[in-house]
RNA sequence: GUGGUUGUAGCUCAGCAGGUUAGAGCGCCAGAUUGUGGAUCUGGAGGUCGCGGGUUCGAGCCCCGUCUCCCACCCCA
């Protein structure tokens, strides 16, 4: 009777080939983000639960993996209190800790604990998994990879340009094309000031963040649904009709906004970004899409969200600003933006349309056929004399068949395959075998490391 | 949290109206004269048909329960 080798749902293993494409993608993101600047930290993996609950709304605190106290929990609980308290009362009660849920929120504790070392504006990345207690489905995990990147400590909208620079050099780097839609919290906003329901924001922006998946009666249906007046959800769908290119959009939004500050706010800030973006001539295609909302209820500027054209798939990068998420540490009135990238949605997008290298295959550059006895003990010299001068190299551990050696290269992809037997030991040189092309030289180890090197 | 779907060899799946020792392809292992792979040929190993119960002379196939997988909604990377 054996244990299950079943894991947790919504979990993966990777295998080497799989983790070498992996590899790929946090190398491109990598490069990209040091290249703008941007410094790496991390931050553990379980925080205080107190730290995360409450940053994203009521249906992200659902989705918080919680951990349960150590020791005798139920301690201090009568049983009344077990039937009476709610689920999140009662996993306060027992739970004290949590898996984090995104970066970040931890970010923004980083940057309080830490404000006396940080140098502002302060640009960091980091690259961590984060769990959500979602039901897995495609494209969805419940432990994945988000790779952020955030400047925190000025309000200066070239963040936010430099920021969709990076996005349009990853993708372009990475062959992916994409659509990239951008909004602004503040023009929403207006939006709900202008139809007399500032105070419903959260519902109209759930509601119109389903436009485009599930249409305009669906979307009317439900603001009606949540008390908002029929008259308001017209006249929002109104505006949500507003067309064109993003600077006609603006325009006409201006005349339709007059009334709400924060609403031209918002568009003068999508504006200016957006006249930077032109200047610098981004490849990626720019949305300015009224509907994008983001269910984050952290975010108060500018949001974006990146989808690839070529693939059904959620959304394989999203951001926007915040303004007070340190406030609630302690550290209020410090604003920042960033973007995250979702690895594994990328993975998944990459590998439906074939766009791995062939060399993230990789792996020796050359495996040494073992003959055994003193034909062993040589190879095993000029082995290490490979790997001294930078040939990534492997010896076939056992004595077996040529023909299982040979078929192991073959299986690892290994391209060349050196045969040192009782002839080339005493003419001090190997046969070399190109695997690729059948061509196979008799070589001195300096010739060899030459060509394998080449 | 809501709705739907799936569960047979390591993988992808067949399995006729319930009837004898459950099949295929791929993969795996071994050979085709002992220093050369990816091709071909030959042979072989491997399954308590998700789990529990029921109906039946008899169940992979029917019924009930349960778990699981995947998909969609919600939300998001």
């Amino acid at each position: 009777m054996s244990v299950s080798t079943a894991i947790p749902k919504g979990t993966r293993d990777f295998s080497p080939s799989e983790m070498n494409r992996r590899k790929y993608i946090f190398q491109v993101l990598e490069e990209v983000f040091r290249r703008y600047g941007y410094l790496p930290i991390e931050t553990p993996a379980m925080e205080l639960l107190s730290t995360l609950t409450g940053k994203y709304g009521e249906e992200g605190d659902r989705l918080i993996f919680k951990i349960l106290n150590s020791g005798n929990f139920t301690e201090d609980l009568d049983s009344d209190a077990l039937q009476k308290l709610s689920p999140p009362a009662l996993a306060a009660r027992i739970c004290e800790k949590a898996l984090r849920y995104d970066l970040t929120v931890p970010f923004a504790r980083f940057v309080v604990q830490h404000r006396a070392e940080l140098v502002f504006p302060f640009k960091r990345y980091q690259i961590q998994p984060v769990w959500r207690a979602d039901r897995p489905q495609r494209g969805r995990y419940r432990e994945f990879f988000q790779c952020d990147v955030d400047v925190i400590g000025t309000r200066s909208l070239l963040c936010e340009v430099e920021l969709m620079q990076i996005i349009d050099d990853i993708f372009s780097r990475l062959g992916i094309l994409v659509n990239i839609h951008v909004n602004n919290r503040k023009i929403l906003t207006g939006i709900a000031e202008v139809l007399g329901q500032a105070e419903r924001f959260t519902d109209i922006t759930v509601a119109m963040d389903k436009l485009d998946k599930a249409g305009e009666d669906k979307v009317r249906e439900e603001m009606l649904q949540k008390g908002i007046p029929e008259t308001a959800a017209e006249h929002l769908m109104q505006i949500l009709r507003t067309s064109g290119n993003p600077a006609e959009k603006i325009n006409n939004l201006r005349s339709q906004l007059q009334s709400s500050a924060t609403g031209m706010e918002g568009l003068a800030e999508l504006e200016s970004m957006l006249s930077y973006l032109d200047d610098l001539g981004l490849r990626a295609a720019v949305d300015f899409d009224l509907s994008l909302a983001r269910g984050l209820n952290y975010y108060t500027g500018a949001i974006f969200e990146v989808k690839a054209k070529e693939v059904q798939m959620g959304s394989i990068c999203g951001g926007g600003r915040y303004d007070d998420l340190t406030g609630i540490f302690g550290l209020p009135g410090v604003s920042g933006v960033g973007v995250s990238f979702g690895a594994d949605r990328i993975y998944d997008v990459m590998n439906e349309l074939k766009l791995f290298p062939s060399a993230t295959e990789g792996t020796s550059r050359v495996l040494f056929a073992n003959f055994g006895g003193e034909e062993e003990r040589y190879s095993l010299k000029i082995l290490d004399m490979m790997r001294r001068n930078g040939v990534s190299a492997e010896m076939y551990p056992d004595a077996v068949k040529m023909k299982k050696q040979f078929a192991y290269a073959d299986d690892k992809k290994i391209p060349y395959v050196a045969v040192i037997g009782s002839e080339e030991r005493q003419a001090h040189q190997l046969s070399l075998k190109n695997l690729n092309t059948g061509e196979q030289l008799a070589l001195s180890p300096e010739e060899a490391i030459a060509k394998l090197k080449s």
